[in-house]
RNA sequence: GGUCCUAUCGUCUAAUGGUUAGGACGGCUUUCUUUCAAGAAGCAAACCCGGGUUCGAUUCCCGGUAGGACCGCCA
């Protein structure tokens, strides 16, 4: 059974590059057959919060990837919070130090920082051969009541090479010695990262470790623990990073780092998705707009980039704008509720019509169409079209008036049909064309008149025509 | 500073030991058009550098260069 699992700390918001890295390990796992598990990483008490815990499950299935185990919905495998397992991982750290595979190291933190500083000075590798590795339990229990400052670190051998073969990688290869003791519990109750996945990915029995490159190099120290405890390796698979504009580490400073913010934005769920997963992977053609489930359908790890990829905010905006496009008008008003308040439904959904194809993200929505809420303030110069005189602009609006009362019972395509007719004979539509749509809108851009009007109705456009000739 | 990773248009990417190096976004042009979009058509735009292997390297190998990640009693 495949079984992947995406391990966010609940320190902050849903983060872009974790939620890629679960969309992966979602993809992956949904392709296989196999589950996809959330665990929370909350060692560190005092940094986590429920709050967002419940925000980053939330945005992942807002994403849609459900999650088959997690704290949230259960599963065979937990608890799903490291901070509720810590009697798990007792013995094992025991079961180590008994077996002189990890010793109590009495360094003060102070110590080690000078250590690594005068390593880096001399342009060695900083890296902590420590001098208790060797000394008995006894002795170390006699210093502990001395000291009560200690950590407990892997004991680690001298010039092997650890190897391990990559989904995405192939074949990576480390060198002992530039690991050292590494540290891999604070207390006996309180183990750190690299020792807690571990064991967890043992227990939960991961079968596929997916996630960020910056992992890369966690990966032989967990290896090292997997073997001295006796566990099953997992396969591991190292994804490219997504990286902001100046090719670094997506972060704050590259603007919306987190999904929520996007969301917040008016991207669409699916567009985000499906953007994501065109990051550092293709579907081996030549389509982009893919469907989650299509996107399940032709994933592979073989097809997906070594190398980082930059998040480009103009692709994204454009393929939100084909997924609204795609949107029918019922689900556009739902998906418009949280940007638009209108209490008639189908007077949102007329609205909703004209701006499908112009808009790239909804939030736009509230600025583009503010003037079916509000009469535009009337402003001279916005009524002309090319170089018209102030009396042309007059007398066009004269006559919109004039053709606009005479059918006023009339239907819009009437309305349209005599317009254009008019319009017509005067040479240039724009004469009388642009002075109509801009006393509607009272914007330079905005939808066609007709269509307009339509919505207003023909009262409101001969009141707003009235407005527009008295400002001239 | 050390270790590891990476390298095709501005960006995301495809393909290939011999191609006019393909697609998409963005840009530009044209078209449609009262405006803005959307749509249609088109244009410009890339194999990091050097050496080797080879009849032939963008492709394989080596070196350089550049960029990135990591180097916690964070995860």
């Amino acid at each position: 059974m495949i079984r992947t699992r995406i391990a966010p700390s609940p320190t902050g918001n849903l983060h872009i590059g974790t939620a890629r890295t679960a969309l992966f390990n979602y993809l992956f796992a949904k392709k296989m057959g196999g589950r996809f598990i959330v665990r929370i990483e909350d060692t560190d008490i005092e940094r986590s919060n429920k709050k967002f815990e419940k925000n980053i499950i939330e945005g992942l299935k807002w994403l849609g990837m459900g999650e088959d185990e997690g704290p949230l919905v259960g599963g065979d495998y937990g608890p799903y919070r490291q901070s509720e397992r810590t009697k798990t991982y007792k013995p094992y750290i025991e079961k180590l130090l008994s077996e002189s595979k990890a010793f109590y190291c009495f360094h003060s933190e102070k110590e080690l920082a000078e250590e690594k500083e005068n390593l880096m000075k001399s342009k060695k590798h900083p890296v902590h051969l420590c001098e208790y590795r060797n000394i008995s339990l006894e002795e170390a229990n006699i210093l502990r009541e001395a000291k009560n400052d200690y950590i407990i670190r892997f004991k680690n051998h001298v010039g092997r090479k650890i190897t391990f073969n990559d989904l995405v990688r192939k074949d990576l290869s480390f060198d002992s010695d530039l690991i050292g003791d590494f540290s891999i519990a604070k207390r006996i109750d309180v183990p750190l990262y690299n020792f807690a996945v571990v064991v967890d990915d043992e227990i939960m029995e991961i079968s596929h470790v997916i996630r960020g490159e910056d992992h890369i190099s966690n990966t032989p120290k967990q290896l090292l623990l997997i073997e001295a405890l006796g566990f099953k390796k997992p396969t591991y698979a190292h994804l490219p990073l997504i990286l902001g504009s100046d090719r670094s580490k997506l972060s704050k400073r590259h603007g919306a780092t987190s999904v929520d913010e996007y969301k917040d934005l008016g991207y669409l769920s699916e567009s985000l998705f499906n953007f994501m997963a065109l990051l550092g992977w293709n579907p081996g053609d030549d389509r982009e707009i893919l469907s989650k489930e299509e996107l399940i359908e032709s994933f592979s790890m073989e097809k997906v980039q070594k190398s980082g990829a930059i998040f480009d905010l103009n692709k994204l905006d454009w393929m939100n704008g084909e997924y609204i496009r795609r949107k029918s008008i019922a689900e556009l008003a739902k998906l418009s509720q949280p940007f638009l308040k209108v209490k008639s439904k189908k007077y949102l959904e007329k609205i909703l019509e004209l701006e499908q194809s112009r808009i790239k993200k909804l939030s736009e929505l509230p600025e583009k169409v503010d003037y079916f809420f509000k009469e535009p303030s009337a402003d001279k110069d916005l009524l002309r079209w090319k170089n018209m005189t102030d009396e042309e602009i007059k007398s066009s609006i004269k006559k919109l008036l004039e053709l606009l009362k005479e059918n006023k019972e009339q239907d819009i395509k009437i309305i349209e049909k005599v317009f254009l007719e008019e319009a017509g004979k005067m040479g240039d539509r724009g004469r009388l064309l642009w002075p109509l749509r801009s006393a509607l809108s009272g914007k330079k851009a905005s939808a066609g008149p007709f269509e307009i009007i339509s919505i207003l109705g023909v009262e409101q456009s001969i009141k707003r025509l009235e407005n527009a000739l008295q400002s001239i």
